[in-house]
DNA sequence: TGAATTGTTATCGT
DNA sequence: AACGATAACAATTC
């Protein structure tokens, strides 16, 4: 459930407490999602101190200091807590680190999807993602090249953290609409209009996402209030915020994806349809 | 009780 | 062969 926004809001409250801190242990009650193992995992973060707490995609990246790196997935349940929390008795513990100051980081995770790795190549291990959607290196020229390659539906493939990093089910619907795309328009008919408008509505809804400190959906991502913001995500049969017309769901691919027909009509400039 | 939930990967088909 | 579509999978909640 955790996308970009929601990720990047966990590591910049958990930069202040990890950054510059020494990992004193490491272990894992849940052998199957550390990797390459538990121990590889504890040999590599155990006596280091993590310089820098960052995000590559949906990846929280702990660099430590001798140049290894500590990869977190929350995938769909996952979540970072501290074993200090007052009044907050954390479920679900799969593992935890405990740092030189004394305090406990638990990665809790109830469906157990999440996952732990510990790489010597970050570049390698993170080969295969997609340009970072705020990067100044995204580009309406960056996204043109993706999009015109690839004869895939835009839902799909906004999808694929192979063709660009950090999209998760919400904010996909939530960019298609504001740009005015349906979700099935085939990648390779948007004119240079439409790729720049899905660019900007990519970065728009991102960098206001972040801003509000991710969508709280049930008890798997607390604090944030984008939910109030959102315009189609979870919103079948409510009027669209800029037309009215219902809001219509669709199964694309397994996955639940929500469009305004009026608003995001499937026949664009050069779309086309039978 | 079983339907719903998600990102990733394996597999099948074109 | 390469790409696209689809299924399977992890495990839990409501």
């Amino acid at each position: 459930m955790p996308e970009l926004p929601e990720v990047e809001t966990i590591v910049r409250r958990c930069r202040p407490r990890v950054e510059g801190r020494r990992i004193r242990a490491f272990a894992s009650s849940w052998a199957k999602n550390a990797f390459p193992s538990v121990s590889h995992v504890r040999r590599g973060v155990v006596g280091r101190t993590v310089t820098r707490l960052g995000r590559r995609a949906k990846f929280i990246v702990f660099h430590m200091e001798d140049g290894g790196h500590l990869l977190v997935h929350l995938r769909m349940s996952g979540r970072l807590e501290w074993a200090d929390q007052p009044g907050f008795r954390p479920e679900h513990i799969r593992a935890h680190w405990d740092l030189d100051d004394g305090r406990r980081l638990l990665f809790c995770d109830a469906r157990k999807f999440g996952r732990i790795v510990y790489t010597r190549d970050l570049p390698a291990t993170t080969a295969a993602l997609g340009p970072e959607p705020l990067e100044p290196e995204f580009t309406p020229r960056v996204l043109a090249r993706i999009l015109r390659r690839r004869r895939r539906q835009l839902k799909p493939l906004l999808l694929d953290q192979t063709a660009i990093a950090g999209l998760g089910n919400i904010y996909t619907d939530e960019a298609l609409h504001a740009a005015g795309l349906h979700p099935l328009t085939r990648a390779d008919t948007l004119s240079d209009v439409q790729v720049r408008r899905l660019h900007a509505a990519i970065r728009r809804i991102l960098r206001l996402a972040i801003r509000n400190h991710g969508t709280t959906i049930d008890w798997i991502y607390p604090g944030g209030w984008m939910q109030r913001r959102l315009r189609v995500y979870g919103r079948t049969d409510e009027p669209c915020c800029d037309c009215g017309t219902p809001i219509v769901a669709l199964r694309v691919g397994q996955r639940s994806t929500h469009f305004c027909p009026r608003c995001q009509p499937l026949r664009g400039v050069r779309g086309r349809r039978h």
